[in-house]
DNA sequence: GGTGAGTAGTGACTTTAGTCACTGTACAGG
DNA sequence: CCTGTACAGTGACTAAAGTCACTACTCACC
């Protein structure tokens, strides 16, 4: 099912944002952000939103300001999670499908309330011809997008998946800023590429190792 | 170990190469390779030169022109392909390496006896600001790599490792434009990430469904 | 002709992951 | 209060991959 190119504005209210040209960060990115809402619009996307799937076109950049959105793949029934863009950083899957036009290969869900600057693809193409931070900045997400995809990779054929999940919980325990995390065993399950039963167990094993603590809902991790 | 940034200059001798300004090719990828010898150097590797290792710092990015470099990762004792670089294409991790001078995290080998312009990264960066070809060139580069690697964590992730190495038999057959395919089953377990045991296991497999046929050192690829 | 390196084949086994089927718990909504 | 749904725990099993140990072949080279 294709919803077409302004999938995103299916959702939540727009919200033209007013522009600060006094402050004059240092920062490339935040000058790079500060430049978004001269050609995007600013959304306000509520937690639980699935912003893209797959097959989908693609025509508008996002650009996130706050919140958290997850960027994974699915094959048959199983997942598995690609990335996270967080503040200050794009979607270059996005990115790769709206260069050659061509359909999106993920999908993607906020993780949290976002706000995101949403860019047309044409004014990121001149927005590149003008400013060299913003190619360098894409150039950045891919390089950073393909490194994270390696580490991925590694994980998944070298390690077993214990070790994965453990690891899994403390990048997203320090990702979300929250140490008591509350998900289900689908949900890791999900983001690691494995089913359910696999999860509970590994989870057991890391409990009596004493690496995390399972408290009603929430799992702890201890060290 | 750390062999400094000229590292392919150890390698093969240097070779000026004759512009030819009179050609003037519709395809923005031959043209970018025909301005690349006014910034960089034609090298001859000869195969199986091994031109770039983890930890490596990285000064030059190469431009396949003819032959093919192998890219790889590895872990402990085992290995992953990761992608070839052919005619006409650039390397994206040595480009990622070079962006923010940081180590490679690949290695890099040749698989044929190899030109490739070698252009050092402070002329690419100026070719990116005065041609806008140089630029989506790298962006379809990297594209494609990312592309390339998610299917590979696919296969990885999803699939059993008999279909994995009948894919890749074919993929290479077909790369390498050579059917009676020559390789030890050690070189295709590196490839594939697995051990030799199971390629030979699996190899037997797919003999038996009359899908490969093993020839003295050469592996027959039927279907 | 003997030796060593590289390669391939294979039986026996262990480990890991995944599957199936079921139990039990918590909780929301009619 | 009953019922449906989502979630978690687990025993029993299968399948896949990897490990270990050994045999055997080919070929280069002294």
């Amino acid at each position: 099912m294709m919803i077409g190119q302004y999938y995103f504005y299916l959702y939540a209210n727009t919200k033209v944002f007013a522009m600060d040209f006094n402050n004059k960060p240092s920062n490339p990115h935040e000058t790079l952000f500060n430049k978004m809402d001269q050609v995007g619009v600013l959304k306000e996307i509520p937690k639980g939103t699935e912003v893209l799937r797959e097959g989908q076109f693609v025509k508008v950049i996002p650009f996130v300001r706050t919140g958290l959105i997850k960027v994974y793949t699915r094959y048959e029934d199983r997942e598995l999670l690609l990335y996270y863009i967080r503040p200050q950083e794009s979607c270059i899957m996005s990115f790769s499908a709206s260069i050659n036009n061509e359909p999106s290969q993920v999908f993607a869900i906020t993780e949290e309330d976002t706000e995101a600057f949403l860019v047309p693809m044409d004014k990121i193409a001149s927005l590149i011809k003008d400013n060299p931070h913003v190619n360098s900045f894409f150039f950045q997400q891919y390089k950073r997008r393909y490194a994270e995809l390696l580490d991925t990779i590694h994980h998944v054929l070298f390690n077993k998946m214990d070790t994965r999940l453990y690891q899994h919980l403390k990048d997203k325990a320090s990702l979300k800023g929250e140490n008591p995390l509350q998900m289900s065993h689908q949900q890791l399950a999900n983001e690691l590429g494995t089913v359910r039963e696999v999860v509970s167990r590994s989870l057991k094993k890391l409990e009596g190792e004493g690496l995390v603590k399972q408290q009603g809902n929430k799992i702890k991790i201890l060290a």
